[in-house]
RNA sequence: GUCACCUUCGUCUAGCGGUUAGGACACCGGGUUUUCAUCCCGGCAACAGGGGUUCGACUCCCCUAGGUGAUGCCA
Protein backbone atom coordinates (compact mmCIF):
# COMPACT_ATOMS: atom_id res chain seq x y z
CA UNK A 1 0.00 0.00 0.00
CA UNK A 2 1.21 3.47 -0.82
CA UNK A 3 2.48 5.50 2.11
CA UNK A 4 0.45 8.66 2.49
CA UNK A 5 0.72 10.97 5.48
CA UNK A 6 -0.68 14.36 6.21
CA UNK A 7 -0.05 17.39 8.36
CA UNK A 8 -3.35 19.04 9.25
CA UNK A 9 -2.79 22.43 10.85
CA UNK A 10 -5.67 24.42 12.18
CA UNK A 11 -5.39 28.10 11.21
CA UNK A 12 -6.24 29.50 14.62
CA UNK A 13 -2.84 30.84 15.62
CA UNK A 14 0.76 31.04 14.59
CA UNK A 15 2.46 27.76 13.75
CA UNK A 16 3.69 26.26 16.99
CA UNK A 17 7.16 24.80 17.25
CA UNK A 18 5.54 21.53 18.36
CA UNK A 19 3.39 21.54 15.26
CA UNK A 20 6.46 22.03 13.15
CA UNK A 21 7.96 18.96 14.76
CA UNK A 22 4.85 16.91 14.02
CA UNK A 23 4.98 18.14 10.45
CA UNK A 24 8.67 17.30 10.30
CA UNK A 25 8.19 13.72 11.41
CA UNK A 26 5.37 13.25 8.94
CA UNK A 27 7.47 14.77 6.21
CA UNK A 28 10.47 12.61 7.03
CA UNK A 29 8.36 9.51 7.25
CA UNK A 30 6.91 10.15 3.80
CA UNK A 31 10.26 11.02 2.25
CA UNK A 32 12.12 8.12 3.80
CA UNK A 33 9.56 5.66 2.50
CA UNK A 34 8.87 7.11 -0.89
CA UNK A 35 5.43 8.20 0.21
CA UNK A 36 3.34 11.33 -0.17
CA UNK A 37 3.18 14.25 2.21
CA UNK A 38 -0.14 16.05 2.21
CA UNK A 39 -1.10 19.41 3.65
CA UNK A 40 -4.68 19.72 4.78
CA UNK A 41 -6.13 22.84 6.32
CA UNK A 42 -8.47 22.07 9.20
CA UNK A 43 -10.49 25.24 9.43
CA UNK A 44 -13.71 23.85 10.83
CA UNK A 45 -13.67 26.13 13.85
CA UNK A 46 -15.18 29.23 12.36
CA UNK A 47 -14.94 31.23 15.56
CA UNK A 48 -11.24 30.79 15.99
CA UNK A 49 -10.31 30.97 12.32
CA UNK A 50 -7.66 33.56 11.60
CA UNK A 51 -6.59 34.38 8.03
CA UNK A 52 -3.19 35.51 9.27
CA UNK A 53 -2.68 32.06 10.73
CA UNK A 54 -3.39 30.55 7.36
CA UNK A 55 -0.80 32.79 5.81
CA UNK A 56 1.62 31.90 8.56
CA UNK A 57 1.33 28.21 7.68
CA UNK A 58 2.53 28.79 4.16
CA UNK A 59 5.26 31.23 5.14
CA UNK A 60 6.56 28.96 7.85
CA UNK A 61 6.86 25.90 5.70
CA UNK A 62 8.31 27.73 2.81
CA UNK A 63 10.97 29.09 5.13
CA UNK A 64 11.67 25.67 6.58
CA UNK A 65 11.81 24.17 3.15
CA UNK A 66 9.06 21.57 3.20
CA UNK A 67 7.26 20.80 0.00
CA UNK A 68 4.01 18.89 0.04
CA UNK A 69 2.90 16.60 -2.72
CA UNK A 70 -0.73 17.50 -2.31
CA UNK A 71 -2.32 20.50 -0.70
CA UNK A 72 -4.52 23.53 -1.20
CA UNK A 73 -1.95 25.44 -3.21
CA UNK A 74 -0.51 22.55 -5.24
CA UNK A 75 -3.63 20.52 -5.81
CA UNK A 76 -3.86 16.75 -5.99
CA UNK A 77 -6.30 13.98 -6.76
CA UNK A 78 -7.97 13.99 -3.37
CA UNK A 79 -8.99 17.62 -2.98
CA UNK A 80 -10.22 19.94 -1.90
CA UNK A 81 -7.59 20.11 0.83
CA UNK A 82 -9.37 22.72 2.90
CA UNK A 83 -12.00 21.33 5.20
CA UNK A 84 -14.36 24.25 4.98
CA UNK A 85 -14.67 23.41 1.29
CA UNK A 86 -15.64 19.87 2.15
CA UNK A 87 -18.51 20.48 4.54
CA UNK A 88 -21.04 18.77 2.30
CA UNK A 89 -18.95 15.62 2.51
CA UNK A 90 -19.07 15.61 6.28
CA UNK A 91 -22.78 16.25 6.36
CA UNK A 92 -23.36 13.31 4.05
CA UNK A 93 -21.29 11.02 6.21
CA UNK A 94 -22.94 12.18 9.40
CA UNK A 95 -26.25 11.46 7.70
CA UNK A 96 -25.13 7.94 6.94
CA UNK A 97 -24.45 7.27 10.59
CA UNK A 98 -27.70 8.92 11.57
CA UNK A 99 -29.65 6.74 9.16
CA UNK A 100 -27.99 3.58 10.34
CA UNK A 101 -28.73 4.44 13.95
CA UNK A 102 -25.07 4.85 14.88
CA UNK A 103 -25.49 8.53 15.58
CA UNK A 104 -28.26 10.71 16.87
CA UNK A 105 -29.39 14.28 17.08
CA UNK A 106 -29.02 16.17 20.32
CA UNK A 107 -30.59 19.48 21.20
CA UNK A 108 -28.63 20.64 24.22
CA UNK A 109 -27.61 24.27 24.16
CA UNK A 110 -23.91 24.91 23.98
CA UNK A 111 -24.17 27.26 26.95
CA UNK A 112 -25.85 24.78 29.25
CA UNK A 113 -23.30 22.13 28.39
CA UNK A 114 -20.51 24.50 29.15
CA UNK A 115 -22.11 25.53 32.42
CA UNK A 116 -22.45 21.91 33.46
CA UNK A 117 -18.89 21.19 32.54
CA UNK A 118 -17.57 24.12 34.51
CA UNK A 119 -19.65 23.18 37.51
CA UNK A 120 -18.29 19.66 37.39
CA UNK A 121 -14.78 21.00 37.05
CA UNK A 122 -15.20 23.03 40.20
CA UNK A 123 -15.97 19.79 41.96
CA UNK A 124 -12.77 18.37 40.55
CA UNK A 125 -14.62 15.92 38.38
CA UNK A 126 -15.39 15.71 34.72
CA UNK A 127 -17.79 13.10 33.55
CA UNK A 128 -18.45 14.09 29.98
CA UNK A 129 -21.74 14.24 28.17
CA UNK A 130 -24.74 12.60 29.87
CA UNK A 131 -26.12 11.08 26.64
CA UNK A 132 -29.46 12.80 27.29
CA UNK A 133 -30.75 12.46 23.74
CA UNK A 134 -29.25 9.08 22.94
CA UNK A 135 -32.39 7.05 23.43
CA UNK A 136 -35.01 9.74 23.18
CA UNK A 137 -37.92 8.93 20.91
CA UNK A 138 -38.41 10.82 17.69
CA UNK A 139 -41.73 12.18 18.82
CA UNK A 140 -40.13 13.62 21.90
CA UNK A 141 -37.32 15.13 19.85
CA UNK A 142 -39.92 16.69 17.62
CA UNK A 143 -40.74 19.07 20.42
CA UNK A 144 -37.23 20.43 20.35
CA UNK A 145 -37.31 20.79 16.60
CA UNK A 146 -40.48 22.80 16.84
CA UNK A 147 -38.68 25.24 19.09
CA UNK A 148 -36.30 25.82 16.23
CA UNK A 149 -33.26 24.45 18.04
CA UNK A 150 -30.57 23.40 15.62
CA UNK A 151 -29.33 19.97 16.68
CA UNK A 152 -25.84 18.59 16.73
CA UNK A 153 -25.18 15.05 15.62
CA UNK A 154 -23.53 12.87 18.23
CA UNK A 155 -21.86 9.55 17.77
CA UNK A 156 -23.37 6.64 19.64
CA UNK A 157 -20.30 5.20 21.33
CA UNK A 158 -20.93 1.54 22.19
CA UNK A 159 -21.43 1.02 25.91
CA UNK A 160 -20.05 -2.51 25.83
CA UNK A 161 -16.91 -4.06 24.45
CA UNK A 162 -13.48 -2.65 23.78
CA UNK A 163 -11.64 -1.13 20.88
CA UNK A 164 -8.02 -1.57 19.98
CA UNK A 165 -5.68 -0.16 17.41
CA UNK A 166 -2.14 -0.55 16.25
CA UNK A 167 0.35 2.16 17.06
CA UNK A 168 3.82 2.19 15.56
CA UNK A 169 5.25 3.49 18.81
CA UNK A 170 2.90 2.29 21.49
CA UNK A 171 2.14 -1.09 20.04
CA UNK A 172 -1.33 -2.43 20.50
CA UNK A 173 -3.52 -0.02 22.40
CA UNK A 174 -6.75 -1.31 23.88
CA UNK A 175 -9.49 0.57 25.64
CA UNK A 176 -12.93 -0.25 26.94
CA UNK A 177 -15.61 1.49 24.96
CA UNK A 178 -17.21 2.79 28.12
CA UNK A 179 -13.98 4.72 28.73
CA UNK A 180 -14.15 6.42 25.36
CA UNK A 181 -15.48 9.98 25.39
CA UNK A 182 -19.23 9.62 25.77
CA UNK A 183 -21.07 10.34 22.55
CA UNK A 184 -18.96 13.16 21.15
CA UNK A 185 -20.34 15.68 18.72
CA UNK A 186 -19.67 14.82 15.08
CA UNK A 187 -21.49 17.64 13.39
CA UNK A 188 -21.87 20.98 15.11
CA UNK A 189 -25.10 22.94 15.04
CA UNK A 190 -23.60 25.27 12.46
CA UNK A 191 -23.27 22.33 10.11
CA UNK A 192 -19.51 22.10 10.42
CA UNK A 193 -17.85 18.88 11.51
CA UNK A 194 -15.76 18.49 14.62
CA UNK A 195 -12.21 17.29 14.36
CA UNK A 196 -13.28 13.72 15.05
CA UNK A 197 -15.57 13.45 12.07
CA UNK A 198 -13.61 15.53 9.60
CA UNK A 199 -10.35 13.86 10.42
CA UNK A 200 -11.74 10.35 9.99
CA UNK A 201 -13.66 11.10 6.82
CA UNK A 202 -10.77 12.96 5.24
CA UNK A 203 -8.09 10.51 6.20
CA UNK A 204 -10.13 7.72 4.70
CA UNK A 205 -11.11 9.56 1.55
CA UNK A 206 -7.58 10.85 1.07
CA UNK A 207 -6.30 7.32 1.57
CA UNK A 208 -4.00 8.30 4.38
CA UNK A 209 -1.98 5.26 5.40
CA UNK A 210 -0.33 6.51 8.60
CA UNK A 211 -1.35 9.09 11.13
CA UNK A 212 1.60 10.62 12.96
CA UNK A 213 0.29 13.04 15.53
CA UNK A 214 0.89 14.13 19.12
CA UNK A 215 0.20 11.88 22.06
CA UNK A 216 -2.58 14.15 23.21
CA UNK A 217 -4.64 12.23 20.66
CA UNK A 218 -4.16 8.82 22.19
CA UNK A 219 -7.34 8.97 24.29
CA UNK A 220 -9.43 9.87 21.26
CA UNK A 221 -7.77 7.40 18.91
CA UNK A 222 -10.13 4.71 20.10
CA UNK A 223 -13.05 6.91 19.22
CA UNK A 224 -11.64 7.46 15.78
CA UNK A 225 -11.23 3.74 15.25
CA UNK A 226 -14.83 3.26 16.32
CA UNK A 227 -15.80 5.79 13.68
CA UNK A 228 -13.83 4.03 10.98
CA UNK A 229 -15.62 0.83 11.90
CA UNK A 230 -18.99 2.52 11.94
CA UNK A 231 -18.38 3.60 8.36
CA UNK A 232 -17.15 0.14 7.49
CA UNK A 233 -13.61 1.32 6.85
CA UNK A 234 -10.23 0.06 7.94
CA UNK A 235 -8.40 2.58 10.11
CA UNK A 236 -4.91 3.71 9.13
CA UNK A 237 -1.88 2.89 11.25
CA UNK A 238 -1.25 5.29 14.08
CA UNK A 239 1.93 6.69 15.49
CA UNK A 240 1.42 8.93 18.50
CA UNK A 241 4.47 11.13 18.91
CA UNK A 242 5.84 12.15 22.30
CA UNK A 243 4.91 15.67 23.26
CA UNK A 244 7.16 18.67 23.76
CA UNK A 245 7.30 20.18 27.23
CA UNK A 246 8.84 23.18 28.93
CA UNK A 247 11.65 22.79 31.46
CA UNK A 248 9.12 22.53 34.27
CA UNK A 249 7.41 19.54 32.74
CA UNK A 250 4.42 21.58 31.68
CA UNK A 251 3.27 21.90 28.13
CA UNK A 252 5.58 24.26 26.25
CA UNK A 253 4.17 27.77 26.44
CA UNK A 254 5.18 31.40 26.14
CA UNK A 255 6.35 31.29 29.73
CA UNK A 256 9.25 29.12 28.63
CA UNK A 257 10.30 31.27 25.67
CA UNK A 258 9.46 31.43 22.03
CA UNK A 259 6.80 28.97 20.89
CA UNK A 260 5.77 30.07 17.43
CA UNK A 261 8.06 29.33 14.54
CA UNK A 262 7.73 32.96 13.53
CA UNK A 263 9.25 34.06 16.84
CA UNK A 264 12.20 31.74 16.43
CA UNK A 265 12.77 33.15 13.00
CA UNK A 266 12.57 36.69 14.29
CA UNK A 267 15.15 35.87 16.94
CA UNK A 268 17.58 34.71 14.34
CA UNK A 269 17.36 30.97 14.25
CA UNK A 270 18.23 29.23 11.03
CA UNK A 271 15.73 26.77 9.56
CA UNK A 272 18.35 24.04 9.35
CA UNK A 273 19.15 24.46 13.05
CA UNK A 274 15.49 24.30 13.99
CA UNK A 275 14.96 21.23 11.85
CA UNK A 276 18.03 19.49 13.22
CA UNK A 277 17.14 20.26 16.81
CA UNK A 278 13.51 19.27 16.40
CA UNK A 279 14.42 16.03 14.69
CA UNK A 280 16.52 15.09 17.72
CA UNK A 281 13.66 15.80 20.11
CA UNK A 282 12.19 12.36 20.46
CA UNK A 283 14.24 10.74 17.77
CA UNK A 284 17.80 9.57 17.45
CA UNK A 285 19.89 7.92 14.80
CA UNK A 286 22.57 6.25 16.88
CA UNK A 287 24.57 6.97 20.00
CA UNK A 288 26.90 9.46 18.34
CA UNK A 289 25.51 11.58 15.61
CA UNK A 290 23.95 14.97 16.30
CA UNK A 291 24.08 16.78 12.98
CA UNK A 292 21.67 16.08 10.15
CA UNK A 293 20.60 18.10 7.18
CA UNK A 294 16.99 17.91 6.10
CA UNK A 295 18.12 15.90 3.12
CA UNK A 296 19.95 13.41 5.32
CA UNK A 297 16.97 13.13 7.62
CA UNK A 298 14.78 12.35 4.64
CA UNK A 299 16.95 9.33 4.01
CA UNK A 300 17.79 8.24 7.54
CA UNK A 301 14.56 8.80 9.42
CA UNK A 302 13.15 5.67 10.95
CA UNK A 303 10.07 5.75 13.20
CA UNK A 304 11.43 2.73 15.04
CA UNK A 305 13.98 5.09 16.59
CA UNK A 306 11.36 7.41 18.04
CA UNK A 307 11.15 7.73 21.82
CA UNK A 308 7.94 7.23 23.75
CA UNK A 309 8.54 9.68 26.54
CA UNK A 310 7.84 13.39 26.31
CA UNK A 311 10.81 15.66 25.66
CA UNK A 312 11.74 18.93 27.30
CA UNK A 313 12.51 21.70 24.87
CA UNK A 314 16.04 22.91 25.60
CA UNK A 315 16.58 26.40 24.24
CA UNK A 316 20.28 26.24 25.06
CA UNK A 317 20.90 23.22 22.94
CA UNK A 318 19.00 24.88 20.12
CA UNK A 319 21.36 27.84 20.51
CA UNK A 320 24.32 25.53 20.22
CA UNK A 321 22.95 24.01 17.03
CA UNK A 322 22.19 27.44 15.67
CA UNK A 323 25.67 28.75 16.35
CA UNK A 324 27.13 25.71 14.68
CA UNK A 325 24.99 26.20 11.59
CA UNK A 326 25.78 29.89 11.42
CA UNK A 327 29.47 29.02 11.46
CA UNK A 328 28.89 26.71 8.53
CA UNK A 329 27.51 29.51 6.39
CA UNK A 330 29.80 31.57 4.18
CA UNK A 331 30.71 35.14 5.01
CA UNK A 332 28.51 36.56 2.32
CA UNK A 333 25.59 34.44 3.48
CA UNK A 334 26.03 35.61 7.04
CA UNK A 335 26.29 39.20 5.86
CA UNK A 336 22.90 38.93 4.20
CA UNK A 337 21.44 36.99 7.11
CA UNK A 338 22.39 39.60 9.69
CA UNK A 339 21.49 42.59 7.56
CA UNK A 340 17.79 42.65 8.49
CA UNK A 341 18.69 42.37 12.16
CA UNK A 342 20.93 45.41 11.95
CA UNK A 343 18.19 47.30 10.19
CA UNK A 344 15.69 46.19 12.80
CA UNK A 345 18.01 47.43 15.54
CA UNK A 346 18.25 50.78 13.78
CA UNK A 347 22.00 50.40 13.27
CA UNK A 348 22.09 50.57 9.49
CA UNK A 349 19.73 52.08 6.98
CA UNK A 350 17.52 50.24 4.56
CA UNK A 351 18.67 50.14 1.87
CA UNK A 352 22.14 50.33 3.27
CA UNK A 353 24.67 52.91 2.14
CA UNK A 354 27.86 51.99 0.34
CA UNK A 355 29.80 52.96 3.45
CA UNK A 356 27.67 50.70 5.63
CA UNK A 357 28.15 47.87 3.19
CA UNK A 358 31.88 48.34 3.23
CA UNK A 359 31.95 48.19 7.03
CA UNK A 360 29.59 45.25 7.04
CA UNK A 361 31.83 43.29 4.74
CA UNK A 362 34.76 43.79 7.08
CA UNK A 363 32.69 43.17 10.18
CA UNK A 364 31.27 39.79 9.26
CA UNK A 365 34.47 37.81 9.86
CA UNK A 366 34.75 39.43 13.28
CA UNK A 367 31.33 38.34 14.49
CA UNK A 368 30.73 35.19 12.49
CA UNK A 369 31.85 32.66 15.07
CA UNK A 370 30.45 34.72 17.92
CA UNK A 371 26.83 34.50 16.84
CA UNK A 372 24.47 32.09 18.49
CA UNK A 373 21.43 33.79 17.10
CA UNK A 374 21.48 36.23 14.24
CA UNK A 375 19.90 38.84 16.48
CA UNK A 376 23.06 38.80 18.63
CA UNK A 377 24.65 40.90 15.93
CA UNK A 378 22.96 44.03 17.18
CA UNK A 379 24.88 43.82 20.45
CA UNK A 380 28.11 42.65 18.88
CA UNK A 381 28.28 45.42 16.32
CA UNK A 382 26.46 48.21 18.07
CA UNK A 383 29.70 50.07 18.83
CA UNK A 384 30.52 50.18 15.12
CA UNK A 385 27.31 51.78 13.99
CA UNK A 386 26.26 53.72 17.07
CA UNK A 387 28.18 56.19 19.22
CA UNK A 388 29.79 55.22 22.51
CA UNK A 389 29.68 58.20 24.82
CA UNK A 390 29.20 56.89 28.30
CA UNK A 391 31.30 54.44 30.23
CA UNK A 392 31.12 52.24 33.23
CA UNK A 393 34.05 53.36 35.34
CA UNK A 394 34.44 49.92 36.89
CA UNK A 395 34.89 48.35 33.49
CA UNK A 396 37.69 50.71 32.55
CA UNK A 397 39.89 49.78 35.44
CA UNK A 398 42.05 46.72 34.81
CA UNK A 399 42.26 44.08 37.46
CA UNK A 400 44.39 44.97 40.44
CA UNK A 401 44.73 48.56 39.30
CA UNK A 402 42.92 51.72 40.28
CA UNK A 403 41.08 54.40 38.41
CA UNK A 404 44.05 56.64 38.80
CA UNK A 405 46.03 54.34 36.54
CA UNK A 406 43.56 54.47 33.70
CA UNK A 407 44.45 57.85 32.13
CA UNK A 408 48.08 56.86 31.76
CA UNK A 409 47.12 53.52 30.32
CA UNK A 410 44.77 55.10 27.82
CA UNK A 411 47.26 57.74 26.80
CA UNK A 412 49.89 55.10 26.28
CA UNK A 413 47.51 53.05 24.15
CA UNK A 414 46.63 56.11 22.17
CA UNK A 415 50.21 56.87 21.25
CA UNK A 416 50.91 53.24 20.40
CA UNK A 417 47.96 53.39 18.02
CA UNK A 418 49.56 56.10 15.94
CA UNK A 419 49.17 55.13 12.30
CA UNK A 420 47.46 51.85 13.20
CA UNK A 421 45.21 51.88 10.15
CA UNK A 422 48.14 51.32 7.86
CA UNK A 423 49.68 48.49 9.86
CA UNK A 424 48.75 44.83 10.02
CA UNK A 425 47.11 43.72 13.27
CA UNK A 426 50.09 41.58 14.22
CA UNK A 427 52.41 44.54 14.02
CA UNK A 428 50.19 46.66 16.23
CA UNK A 429 49.91 43.83 18.64
CA UNK A 430 53.68 43.53 18.82
CA UNK A 431 54.01 47.22 19.57
CA UNK A 432 51.58 46.85 22.44
CA UNK A 433 53.30 43.74 23.65
CA UNK A 434 56.70 45.40 23.74
CA UNK A 435 55.30 48.51 25.37
CA UNK A 436 53.57 46.50 28.03
CA UNK A 437 56.77 44.71 28.84
CA UNK A 438 58.73 47.93 28.93
CA UNK A 439 56.15 49.55 31.21
CA UNK A 440 55.93 46.52 33.41
CA UNK A 441 52.20 46.07 32.93
CA UNK A 442 50.23 43.22 31.54
CA UNK A 443 49.22 43.39 27.93
CA UNK A 444 45.62 43.00 29.04
CA UNK A 445 45.91 46.01 31.31
CA UNK A 446 46.92 48.10 28.37
CA UNK A 447 44.24 46.73 26.10
CA UNK A 448 41.23 46.53 28.35
CA UNK A 449 40.82 50.26 29.01
CA UNK A 450 41.23 50.83 25.29
CA UNK A 451 38.64 48.20 24.50
CA UNK A 452 36.15 49.66 26.92
CA UNK A 453 36.85 53.21 25.82
CA UNK A 454 36.18 52.41 22.20
CA UNK A 455 33.52 49.67 22.30
CA UNK A 456 31.87 50.47 25.59
CA UNK A 457 32.17 46.85 26.63
CA UNK A 458 34.67 44.44 28.15
CA UNK A 459 33.77 41.93 25.48
CA UNK A 460 34.33 42.78 21.86
CA UNK A 461 35.49 41.31 18.60
CA UNK A 462 39.29 41.32 18.15
CA UNK A 463 40.26 44.81 19.18
CA UNK A 464 42.56 46.08 16.45
CA UNK A 465 40.31 44.85 13.69
CA UNK A 466 37.42 46.51 15.49
CA UNK A 467 39.27 49.80 15.60
CA UNK A 468 39.88 49.63 11.89
CA UNK A 469 36.18 49.13 11.40
CA UNK A 470 35.63 52.40 13.20
CA UNK A 471 38.43 54.30 11.53
CA UNK A 472 41.22 56.30 13.11
CA UNK A 473 39.27 59.49 13.55
CA UNK A 474 36.41 57.96 15.47
CA UNK A 475 38.77 55.74 17.44
CA UNK A 476 40.86 58.64 18.70
CA UNK A 477 37.81 60.73 19.43
CA UNK A 478 36.39 58.01 21.61
CA UNK A 479 39.65 57.61 23.44
CA UNK A 480 39.88 61.32 24.06
CA UNK A 481 36.35 61.63 25.30
CA UNK A 482 36.82 58.64 27.54
CA UNK A 483 39.98 60.24 28.86
CA UNK A 484 38.03 63.31 29.85
CA UNK A 485 35.48 61.15 31.52
CA UNK A 486 37.98 59.14 33.49
CA UNK A 487 40.10 62.08 34.58
CA UNK A 488 37.07 63.61 36.19
CA UNK A 489 36.75 60.73 38.52
CA UNK A 490 40.39 59.92 39.05
CA UNK A 491 40.11 61.53 42.43
CA UNK A 492 37.83 58.77 43.52
CA UNK A 493 39.47 55.41 43.88
CA UNK A 494 37.50 53.00 41.81
CA UNK A 495 38.61 49.45 41.50
CA UNK A 496 37.44 46.95 39.03
CA UNK A 497 35.32 44.32 40.66
CA UNK A 498 37.63 41.44 41.21
CA UNK A 499 35.36 38.51 40.72
CA UNK A 500 38.25 36.10 40.53
CA UNK A 501 38.98 36.40 44.19
CA UNK A 502 37.59 33.50 46.11
CA UNK A 503 37.37 33.96 49.81
C1' G B 1 -12.49 11.77 40.26
C1' U B 2 -12.12 8.38 35.91
C1' C B 3 -9.37 6.53 31.87
C1' A B 4 -4.83 6.44 29.10
C1' C B 5 0.29 7.13 28.09
C1' C B 6 5.17 7.91 30.04
C1' U B 7 9.69 7.20 33.69
C1' U B 8 18.41 6.16 32.02
C1' C B 9 22.98 12.08 34.06
C1' G B 10 19.89 19.08 35.17
C1' U B 11 18.28 18.49 29.58
C1' C B 12 18.18 15.55 24.64
C1' U B 13 19.35 10.57 24.15
C1' A B 14 22.23 5.28 23.18
C1' G B 15 21.13 0.67 25.36
C1' C B 16 16.73 -3.94 22.96
C1' G B 17 19.44 -10.24 29.67
C1' G B 18 25.93 -10.41 30.86
C1' U B 19 28.67 -2.87 29.17
C1' U B 20 33.97 0.34 33.71
C1' A B 21 25.80 2.22 31.53
C1' G B 22 28.06 5.43 25.75
C1' G B 23 27.38 10.33 23.25
C1' A B 24 25.56 15.50 22.98
C1' C B 25 23.90 20.28 25.38
C1' A B 26 24.56 22.77 29.91
C1' C B 27 27.86 23.21 33.95
C1' C B 28 32.97 23.02 36.22
C1' G B 29 38.41 22.83 35.45
C1' G B 30 42.61 23.31 32.02
C1' G B 31 44.97 24.69 27.20
C1' U B 32 45.06 28.15 22.83
C1' U B 33 43.95 33.56 23.00
C1' U B 34 44.39 41.09 23.81
C1' U B 35 38.47 40.46 26.02
C1' C B 36 34.42 37.59 24.25
C1' A B 37 33.69 33.59 21.10
C1' U B 38 35.64 29.51 18.35
C1' C B 39 38.75 25.30 18.86
C1' C B 40 41.23 21.33 21.89
C1' C B 41 41.73 18.39 26.50
C1' G B 42 39.69 16.77 31.11
C1' G B 43 35.81 16.44 34.95
C1' C B 44 30.98 16.23 37.41
C1' A B 45 26.49 13.66 36.67
C1' A B 46 21.56 8.74 35.53
C1' C B 47 18.90 3.35 35.27
C1' A B 48 11.97 6.60 40.27
C1' G B 49 10.85 2.83 44.39
C1' G B 50 9.33 -2.19 45.65
C1' G B 51 8.36 -7.03 44.31
C1' G B 52 8.93 -11.05 41.01
C1' U B 53 11.05 -14.12 36.36
C1' U B 54 16.19 -15.62 35.54
C1' C B 55 22.52 -18.40 36.79
C1' G B 56 22.26 -13.08 35.68
C1' A B 57 18.38 -7.55 35.09
C1' C B 58 18.61 -0.59 32.92
C1' U B 59 16.61 -4.27 29.64
C1' C B 60 10.91 -9.04 30.66
C1' C B 61 6.27 -9.12 34.13
C1' C B 62 3.42 -6.96 38.31
C1' C B 63 2.53 -3.17 41.96
C1' U B 64 3.39 1.72 43.96
C1' A B 65 4.81 6.66 43.34
C1' G B 66 5.49 10.71 40.22
C1' G B 67 4.69 13.26 35.56
C1' U B 68 1.73 14.29 31.45
C1' G B 69 -2.65 13.90 28.55
C1' A B 70 -7.94 13.23 27.65
C1' U B 71 -12.50 13.88 29.82
C1' G B 72 -15.30 20.78 24.62
C1' C B 73 -20.69 22.23 19.40
C1' C B 74 -11.08 23.44 20.18
C1' A B 75 -7.94 21.01 17.32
Amino acid sequence: MAIRVRYPPSPTGLQHIGGLRTALFNYLFARSRGGSFILRIEDTDRERFDPRALNDIYETFEWIGFKWDEGPDVGGDFGPYVQSERSELYREHARVLLDSGLAYEAFDSAESLRAEREAAEDGGIRKGYDRKFRDMSETEKERYREQGIAPVIRFKVPLEGATEFEDLLLGRVKRKNRDVIPDPVLLKSDGMPTYHLANVVDDHLMEISHILRGQEWVPTASLHVLLYRAFGWDPPLFCHLPMVMGNDGQKLSKRHGATSVREFRKQGYLPEALVNYLARLGWSYDDKREFFTLQELCELFDPAKLTKSPAVFDYRKLDWFNGAYIRERSSSEVRELIRPFLVEAGLISDPSTAEEDRILDDAVPLVHERLKRLSDVSHLLRFVFAPVDSWDAGMLVPKKMSAADVPALLKRARELLEGFEQRPDEEIENRFREAAEADGVKLGSLLMPLRVAVTGSTASPPLFASLKLLGAEETFQRIDRCLEFVEQLSAVDIRREDTETKE
